[in-house]
DNA sequence: AAAATTATATTAACATTGTTCACATTAAAC
DNA sequence: GTTTAATGTGAACAATGTTAATATAATTTT
């Protein structure tokens, strides 16, 4: 397709890239349909010949959001030529880096509203390695090996992930006014999991590296 | 003031508890003028007279229910009648019940949204015993008593609320699909917690009842 | 190559939303 | 009892998401 006056060309991608870079830098709320037509150069109603509605839009979004996710995160943690507890370590350090970066997106695909759409893409019973079977894939190695409590690796990876999971939204929602130490509770809330959770030497010095 | 035909009474108190009950069963982005109006048998801009906006109105809804969550939490962290580490379980019971009895409320205390009411309302730096104040007050109870760490105590208060809010949140927001399993899921975090952060002597079997 | 068909975009119109303004009615103050 | 302040109404606005009828371009069929 050639672009012209009044054919577009390739539409649809680019409402779902105006849609990615506007959550950049504001609440996906704000998004409105005459802010798609006009950075489009489109009519008001042309996204309807390429989604059902705004929410479809909006959800393919969340597709592509949740896929970045995991990029983010999930590959540290399943690289066996770094020790474990080093991996959980980084993508504890990644997934904090990655909402205080994107916070819109973050609370885009993890919150409430679109819920259904993390169902679909990826569910933590899911053995494909995105999101939370990255996760539980790691636990369930750890305890293998004998770092880990053996539990109910289910059990295990939803703790894990409340704890960064309510860390990183304090962050990013305006409970925290103290910029400065984002790092310093990362690491304490690591060492937390590490003693609490993990290990099943309490009495061990717990050590890891970046 | 007696309740006639054209004037209400107390229209005004009367629109918060609407609001109030209203997210009881749905989300507040759901509520409307129309739907306030309708309630009351007023006018579609009768709220007016008695809030500067709809978000005004939401805004009082939350410091209202910032009371309440605060009722349903502190309490218990500062009755010191009982054992501390007690009233750390206990409380921590008590926060996340209150997170699935109310997760409409709970989202809107505790969204990003208004997270300029909360900073009015309370900050985690008062001393007057509110939402994390208390917290932060047991939390440095147990530091002199000797059985918590003796760190910072802001962040040992951020890391178990965080902590509380992740869990809360997956719950109420949709991600976990065994609702069974959250009392196990409450009390590992909490038995995490204790282990993690809060005992200064790690050997020692933690105990405690409710 | 012309005609038919499909895909894509436009314009106009709707109902709903929060909000404002001029006006009406009641309660309170003097 | 008159004035003043408080409270409620109704009409009107702009902005929102959505739909339907129509127009234009691209693709397929003949």
């Amino acid at each position: 397709m050639q672009k012209t006056d009044y054919h577009h060309g390739n539409l649809k991608q680019e409402f779902l890239s105006i849609a990615f870079n506007f959550i950049k830098t504001e609440e996906i709320e704000k998004l409105t349909l005459k802010i798609l037509s006009d950075a489009t150069g489109t009519s008001r109603s042309a996204i309807y010949r390429h989604f059902k509605s705004k929410d479809a839009l909006i959800e393919a979004t969340i597709v592509e959001g949740l896929e970045q996710f995991d990029q983010a995160t999930s590959p540290i943690l399943l690289d066996k030529s770094r020790p474990l507890v080093d991996r959980f370590y980084l993508s504890t350090k990644q997934y904090i880096e990655f909402a205080k970066n994107n916070p819109n997106l973050y609370r885009l695909i993890f919150g409430k509203k679109y819920a259904h759409i993390r169902e679909e893409v990826s569910s933590i019973k899911d053995e494909n390695c995105s999101g939370f079977s990255a996760l539980k894939i790691a636990i369930e190695e750890g305890q293998k090996s004998g770092i880990l409590k053996k539990e109910e690796s289910y059990k295990q990876t939803i703790i894990i992930w409340a704890s960064l999971h309510g860390l990183s939204s304090l962050i990013i929602d305006g409970f925290l006014d103290v910029e400065e130490i984002y790092e310093e509770l990362a690491d304490d809330m690591f060492t937390n999991l590490l003693a609490g959770e993990f290990y099943r030497n309490k009495h061990k010095k717990i050590s890891f590296k970046n």
